[in-house]
DNA sequence: TTGAAAGCGCTAACAG
DNA sequence: CTGTTAGCGCTTTCAA
């Protein structure tokens, strides 16, 4: 048999015996019920405009018929351009990022954009392979936060490809340093010291700071910053960080050591919520009242932190949003492929989303 | 120009002006590099036992020279097999379902399969809209959590069109319904009438059910099946189920009502954790202790029930294992794609995990 | 063990 | 407005 050119459709083509309705109906099998020519049902769905209202109507009704379901991957590989968005997040364990995930999905969608999600656990390593798979994916761009933008191979790569991406919580440095980055972020500096400067004037001058480790987390260390300008700036100590290895066990240990020391802080400021909650928690089994005792300053804003008695107090990031807007502005990167890092080179690259303070709660005057 | 046969790499074809390295770079460029065809190449990645060991190298060689990266979307399109699993869940922010889906992630990855999820809100509209989205992506199968599983259009689209899914958390009746519906859950109604009546072991006798929306989740209904299960078994008034709409906000006025009732509850059972730490606080604002005054028991056992102080009381699900075994069980049937049915139809369709109970915490004798 | 050839399902020039 | 035609990048018979 020559090469020859079969019909549109293939009858005879290995069929599963399984009649799975939608599954195995094509756009030609469509075109032919409908009398058109492929190129035609194609358009149907894709530039509905270019088509005849009534051969358009045609082609659904047969569609419908045949519960035809298109199969974007045939549709991806031609346009070379899957519309699929790749978002890689520390965990979801965190709601931080649970959160901030629900503003990605939504926006995405709405938009007509897939998504794909892997998440890094804060390892360099596992950041590398998952973003190495969300390529191999041809995502057409990404949405991820790494653990140190300032120092992220993964960030070298994609810039060395030339794959659009928009970090989200990672907060690029505003501006000067040359770097074409983008970012949606709250400010996590200067949201920090204000928080601490709440502390400070509540009356607080021993006040220490709990973070998670900050090889894992560049905004642990942009707000430990925080807290030193505005110690600093009230000629208060600053005192050394406590590192706590885990966000979800008991840190009991770690804490007692620091209250039991003569000069036990009134305060203290952790800079995340999940980690405050933690701590409030080992406070309290040392048999010490949150904020009568000590206060506890959390720093994300996590719903959980509201619903909790008494309320964390806090600084609130509006995670939905974040990922809302890294979304936004990634769909504006990749709309305007053409010259993309030309096109918008004089919008700040650096996205600062507002914040705000929740106090009350668990901050309060010192003992 | 007749319908030539063009060489496999056609070097004129549309290439971007950027030079963006592995972008662009297909298999036929390794091929032509390694001097080897294209279907050689294709064969040092799909089936590396069907090509000598020194021609693979030089294919491998010439990958790594010109960083291919392989385009999944053309392997994908030609296998008629994605190696795509679909996840619905129902939201992520709560933790339940974001520990789930670490374990989703992981037995996923490691068995060199792909993600793709999607969340339904508890909407079953918005089930549908997005499961119809997951097989557009010719998903192989899917793992998913419904609003209600004994009534689901989704999951009977899913049945007529013969697409293999695993429902996790949702549980479908233990046999003799000739249901083929595949899950893996805890014992729902069994773990709820265990946690209940350890709360009447405690000594409690007034125990009210504090749950979300029935029609939002089967799992709730079961729960309190589970409830009452335990009190008639012990003569005890069955109280009607309190019916919150929302775990993110605070239900106080709710709370109120019923513990200004002369005849007060001494215990709650929640139908989450995430609404059982709602309803402590809500307690605690109406001036009452946990457990001095009130008991409260949760369900669900996420890992920050067991960070507050004092513990949350609960009833534990393995949620990162739900999620594992859940994949698992798919990665079996999709395996097997000859006769699935057949093949383990006398296995148990529905896998239940063991719960465990984790008391003290919250739940204390009745004051 | 390797190569040639035929598509997977869809889109997009290019003609008509 | 519609049809013809040539692939997107890869896998897989079928032959050699």
């Amino acid at each position: 048999m020559p090469p020859s050119r079969r019909a549109a459709n293939s009858l005879q083509s290995p069929r599963l015996a399984s009649a799975e309705p939608g599954h195995g109906v094509t756009l030609a099998d469509v075109a032919l019920a409908a009398k058109v020519s492929l190129a035609t049902a194609s358009r149907v769905f894709s530039h509905p405009q270019l088509v005849r209202e009534a051969t358009a109507q045609r082609v659904h009704d047969a569609a419908r018929r045949l519960s035809f379901r298109p199969n974007l991957l045939g549709a991806k590989l031609r346009a070379q351009q899957t519309r699929i968005i790749g978002v890689m997040l520390p965990t979801l364990d965190n709601a931080v990022f649970a959160e901030c995930w629900r503003g990605i999905e939504e926006s995405a969608m709405s938009a007509g954009y897939s998504l794909m999600l892997v998440t890094s656990n804060y390892e360099p390593a596992r950041e590398r392979e998952r973003v190495e798979y969300l390529l191999r994916h041809r995502v057409d761009g990404m949405v991820l936060t790494v653990a140190d933008a300032s120092d992220s191979t993964v960030l070298d790569q994609l810039d060395r490809e030339a794959v659009p991406y928009v970090l989200a919580y990672n907060q690029v440095a505003a501006q000067g340093t040359g770097s074409q980055r983008h970012s949606v972020s709250v400010d996590n500096r200067t949201s920090a010291d204000e928080g601490v400067k709440a502390l400070i004037a509540a009356g607080h001058r021993r006040i220490a700071v709990i973070s998670g480790a900050f090889t894992a987390s560049d905004r642990a260390r942009q707000r430990f910053a925080g807290y030193e300008d505005a110690m600093r700036a009230n000629g208060l100590p600053v005192l050394a960080p406590v590192n706590l290895p885990s966000h979800t066990a008991s840190n009991a240990d770690q804490i007692r050591r620091l209250m039991a020391d003569g000069t036990a802080p009134t305060a203290f400021f952790c800079t995340n919520d999940l980690l405050a909650i933690g701590v409030i928690s080992d406070l309290k089994r040392l048999g010490l009242r949150v904020p009568a005792d000590v206060s506890v300053l959390g720093y994300d804003g996590i719903a959980l932190g509201g619903l909790v008695e008494p309320p964390l107090a806090t600084v609130v990031q509006p995670n939905a949003d974040i990922g809302a807007q890294a979304i936004a502005r990634l769909l504006r990167r990749l709309g305007s492929a053409g010259a993309p890092q030309l096109a918008d080179a004089a919008a700040s690259q650096a996205l600062l989303l507002p914040h705000a303070l929740r106090l009350g709660g668990t901050v309060g005057p010192p003992a």
